[in-house]
DNA sequence: CGATCGTTTGACGGTGCTCAATCACCGTGG
DNA sequence: CCACGGTGATTGAGCACCGTCAAACGATCG
């Protein structure tokens, strides 16, 4: 419970080198606006972006946290490349998963009612993300409305994620939410131009877990399952999806999936 | 399935007949700029406010839909009264439950990104929203800087809500998530100056079950149990919370609740 | 007053949580 | 070079919890 309330300078020391030991790196030169424009798909609308600003631009080693609950919030993030975990720490030391963010993603959105962040942020690999201090965000919206467009976008984008995110963990069977996860997974890898077959986990079982609501164990069992059933091969953390069809039917199954899924055809494959 | 693609007219007919058979009843003066962004939680932060324009305001009768998944997206919704449930049909017919929207809340935000609908939002009680033609809204909100704040707080609201909504269906045990669920109604409540402790269900207890991912018998039972350890008192849709705090804590419980909750005094209270 | 829907309660079987042991992988230090 | 912990992933055994099916009860509305 110590961790929740982070004293605040460990946040609003910007400096180079108290950053630098944190895993966090302002770069030199950060980006332009157009390039922010377009990392979140704001298409050229012909509305003139104004060239002369810049944008923050920030590296995140992997392990390194953006920031942390309760922490004082003073920018928005729009991820630039890399992976980050969303997650609160409960009373009792568990570590509650909210999420994952992945390139053109915005982080720290849901702290500006407040002031304060709601949950913490680390990357999970090498990672770099755009900060936009809060205070110049709204001039900056009004005087470029492609970047408010933008941000519009990206944040209706964000609302639609969070409804998928209750539709994954409202299925009942752990096999069901997991399919439905590496489907997600996979459509978001897809959106990023890369192959939505081969996908390489940068998040621990127990992430997994934590966000679908199972058991780490269960989790296991569950890439067993889907392997077995011949959808997927598993080595550790490398997925290599073989029929994204049937898991996306897999992925329909409301409950038990005693029906849709031939069941002895998996048993059958099981005892091969 | 043939319930998820609608025909547009459906919604298109703005026109006061069609309307009034579904349920949507556009009211005649509509509102003030000025009500909604009070509505939204916008301070008067000294920007001034148009006072010419009018926002549209309608009528919701119980049980008509706002608007169906698929659908046209023509209008951002700001809940002005009442209750709504944010739905989506699955393939075999399965009505998954998104979550709950109430005053000040923002509807069909998630649209704008597709431009349909993603989900489907029908009226629980007898209700009322302001619809803001997306055509004119990027314009009221640059003229009105306190409506674009408003908006931005209430979105920001929101993505902590959506946050919220995850750690509800996180928890394994279904009597949590019932508890989560309560708390986080009850200080919803609290928010719109209601007491927190009478609560009136606008909800059956499958919609609550589909939301959180249990069936809907285990809800029944769950209210039975936190009835008999003395959390609550149910009858029907009216639940009072008799002890916030204890209700709260059971709320943290993150697994089984064997030992934050001592169990053996509430089968004692079972006996009695 | 009857029909329909929502709620409650019971019994049973299966799924997944818990606890535990084992194995693979990795960086460290002897 | 290999022993040594440490972390993460996998697998097994046992049992509690919850989903399913079923029936009874209650509320609401025509």
């Amino acid at each position: 419970m110590s961790a929740i309330l982070i004293p605040e300078q460990r946040l609003a020391e910007t400096g180079a080198g108290p950053l630098r030991r944190c895993g966090l790196m302002p770069t030199a030169g950060g980006g332009s606006l157009a390039d922010l424009v377009r990392l979140m798909g704001g298409e050229a609308d012909g509305t003139p972006v104004p060239g002369e600003v810049t944008v923050p631009l920030w590296r995140v080693r992997a392990g390194a946290t953006l920031f942390h609950e309760g922490a004082h919030s003073e920018h928005l993030y729009v991820v630039r490349s890399g992976t980050f975990k969303c997650f609160t720490m409960l009373e009792d030391g568990y570590e509650q998963v909210l999420g994952f963010a992945g390139p053109a993603e915005v982080l720290g959105f849901e702290a500006q009612c407040r002031g304060r962040q709601s949950l913490s942020a680390v990357a999970l690999e090498e990672s770099s993300v755009h900060a936009l201090p809060l205070q110049e965000l709204e001039r900056w919206r009004h005087r470029c409305p492609a970047l408010d467009r933008a941000l519009m976008r990206t944040l209706s984008r964000q609302f639609a994620h969070a409804a998928a995110m209750v539709e994954m963990m409202a299925a009942v069977a752990a096999e069901v939410r997991l399919a439905r996860f590496l489907v997600w997974l996979s459509s978001r890898m897809a959106e990023l131009g890369h192959s939505p077959r081969r996908l390489l986990l940068r998040m621990s079982r127990r992430d997994i877990g934590s966000l679908l609501g199972v058991a780490h164990e269960t989790v296991s069992r569950s890439f067993g399952t889907l392997a077995d059933w011949g959808y997927l091969r598993v080595r550790n953390r490398e997925v290599e999806i073989l029929d994204l069809p049937g898991l996306k039917a897999c992925t329909h199954c409301t409950r038990g999936l005693g029906d849709e899924i031939p069941r002895t055809a998996a048993r059958r494959r099981l005892a091969a």
